[in-house]
DNA sequence: CACTGGTTAGTCAAGTTTGAACATAGGACT
DNA sequence: AGTCCTATGTTCAAACTTGACTAACCAGTG
């Protein structure tokens, strides 16, 4: 299974433990996760039984609301725990250039991290697009340069850097909101994540 | 399949025809289509053999080079070409949010439609980005005034409208490049795209 | 000549994704 | 009361993706 489908499961399941199925289900639809994360419905239970399955979930027992269907929920185990953090730091210390998943999964996750070092990994970012843009002044100079690649190829370099550019931006606006106390990160006091009024 | 990997496929074929698998799979790795749109060297190959049955692409025999291993080599059909002036148009005409790999595809493929189509479409991207961001920050003034939703719902939608941004600065800069004549489009006259030179 | 490592061209089994379908319950409407 | 639609909670078969692996050939080296 791809990294981004056991990250966003994964973390949906540390945010809102404990948790089952269709609650991540409706809460991951509502972040659009459908349209830009290979993520449908029958995704999200193959994630959660092989997450459990490599130990990283565990399941929480059965339950029931009402008359409703029982259901099952999970919560993250200790090795889960690890293996989140790990997997979001990875993603936060490291720029794609073109890919844009990983830095979509950060907007929803990196609250798992301390505040001290998400800052610190945004910062990393603004320096790291910088020379990823640089790098890609010389790639489009190849193309130019060279017989064999086809012209346009040039454009995937201009796009990824154009792209860049405004994912910096982000990442300097997101840093002054997080500066100034926005959200809540690991370690601090604070409500755990509101969950959805239908629950 | 996913669409983006019969698009690309289906393109590269209409790009290169007649060509064979391995070519595709190197040609393709340069673009780095392995960093963004999920496609390994095997997704080619059943994606080859998916359109094949489906009848957008037909074999065009077998051939050698040299001592090396036979391989097999393919066209577009008429069906074929319409399906992926189809699909091109669709991923032109669409600004999609939150999933990039639709303009990364068109890229690399747009030139298979008419110049003036091409201007015409990225003229109403750069007018339909503005209406995204505009309702973006609708969706943003909805996650701060709701009690349900996680605050941080809103740096999806400041990440997918600093990216929209940039996206919408290279299809300026593209449009200006197209109309000052770069790249050979649908029925100009011109060389094919080269070939790689270690054919 | 023999060996080693790289290239060509494609295959393959396991795991993942898709786009429903399924079973049950509740609510609205006639 | 009956019917239809929606909600809950999950499963499922088919198709797709992954990350090698395979077989044959080529080039370089000792």
């Amino acid at each position: 299974m791809s990294t981004t489908t056991r990250l966003v499961v994964l973390g949906a399941v540390h945010q809102f433990q404990p948790v089952h199925g269709y609650f991540l289900r409706r809460e991951l639809m509502t972040w659009h996760i459908d349209e830009w994360a290979n993520i449908q419905p029958g995704s999200i239970y193959n994630a959660l039984r092989s997450l459990k399955n490599d130990g990283y979930l565990a399941e929480n027992g059965t339950e029931t609301a009402g008359n409703r269907p029982e259901r099952t929920t999970y919560r993250v185990t200790e090795e889960g725990e690890v293996e989140l953090l790990r997997m979001l730091r990875d993603t936060l210390w490291t720029v794609e250039v073109f890919d844009t998943k990983p830095v979509m999964v950060l907007t929803s996750f990196m609250y798992a991290l301390q505040r001290e070092e998400v800052l610190a990994g945004l910062l990393h970012r603004v320096t790291e697009i910088d020379a990823r843009i640089a790098s890609n002044t010389y790639h489009i100079g190849d193309v130019a340069s060279s017989s064999s690649t086809p012209a346009y190829v040039r454009e995937i370099f201009e796009l990824a850097t154009a792209r860049l550019r405004g994912e910096q931006q982000w990442a300097r606006d997101v840093s002054e909101r997080i500066r100034t106390g926005d959200y809540v990160f690991a370690g601090e006091d604070g409500d755990r994540p509101a969950r959805a009024a239908t629950d």
